[in-house]
DNA sequence: TCGGGTATTGATATGTTATAACATCCGGTC
DNA sequence: GACCGGATGTTATAACATATCAATACCCGA
């Protein structure tokens, strides 16, 4: 199980090694990275927090990429359905993924305090959500399982 | 581990329950389940599915109860806090708890298709995701566990 | 029963998130 | 060049949620 998100780490590295795995999948699955899908990318790269559409939005227009919602919806609905993105329910808000590559069920920790937030690649199984959901004869398509509390940095400073 | 909302049961007494649990806990701890509060939690009661805070609305709004948003946000989040209902991340929606009383921690399987809910009572889940804050650091305060995909009834006529 | 604090409700306005609907552009193909 | 499909531009609106302040109900002790 790997947490990316509350580690320091080369984070450079990181946001390049991501832009340079999305453009190879988008080369091999005739996916079009085109440059407002890009640029969203790369901001919702720039840290490892979530970022709600409308943020998005906000640096979009600044760079006169777009203005209206649609843009920010549509290209976020984008990085999602090809893998690069997730969606954090409990936030309304999105993330860059940090396996991307990997074929995984994410799980995150949110910081209710500096809103940072870590993705952990657990079991795809989901242990005993997946024994229950055999037991009731559901299907499951997709899980969400998000954890909120304070990460490491935030509980010092405890903030309320 | 008890998933309740996809069998066939005595709703009727099912609904009796939940109303008699929570008057008897308003009644211990000092809540009041005033007249909108009660009249809310029956209307999420009456069918194992979500409601959004809207259809709730216009039901009261219907009744004479009230005709403005804050009506129906306050009800649910009383009843939320109290512990009586469940909000579901992933559909901005509420949902009735099926397992008053009891202390715990809330797993649901939602249906795209019906958009009925079933709760499963899983152990604090944290199996992996424990295992990842702990390795993280993270303290948790609450997760949120959801997966969506299709319930029995709905596999068979198989709603795309 | 009177006051005073607290919980609840009433009412208005606004903020935030998300999608519908339709026009237009642009790159590749025949 | 005509066509097609994906991507964008544009307008409007739907859906979800909260801030704020005034008014009222309730409880409790003086
Ligand atoms: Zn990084
Ligand atoms: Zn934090
Ligand atoms: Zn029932
Ligand atoms: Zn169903």
């Amino acid at each position: 199980m790997t947490t990316i998100g509350f580690e320091t780490h080369d984070h450079h590295a990181c946001v390049s090694d991501a832009l340079a795995k999305a453009e190879a999948r988008c080369a091999a699955s005739d996916l079009r990275l085109t440059p407002v899908r890009r640029r969203v990318l790369e901001l919702l790269l720039a840290e490892h927090r979530a970022l709600g559409a409308y943020d998005i939005l906000g640096h979009l227009s600044a760079e006169g990429l777009g203005t209206q919602p649609p843009v920010a919806y549509r290209a976020l609905d984008f990085l999602v359905k090809a893998g690069f993105a997730h969606r954090i329910e409990a936030l309304n808000a999105y993330i860059a993924c940090a396996h991307l590559g990997a074929d995984h069920t994410p799980a995150f920790l949110i910081c209710r305090s500096c809103r940072s937030v870590a993705e952990s690649d657990t079991a795809p199984s989901q242990g005993r959500l997946g024994d229950a959901a055999r037991d009731a004869g559901f299907q499951i398509e997709h899980t969400v399982i998000e954890a909120q509390g304070l990460c490491p940095a935030c509980q010092t400073g405890d903030a309320a």
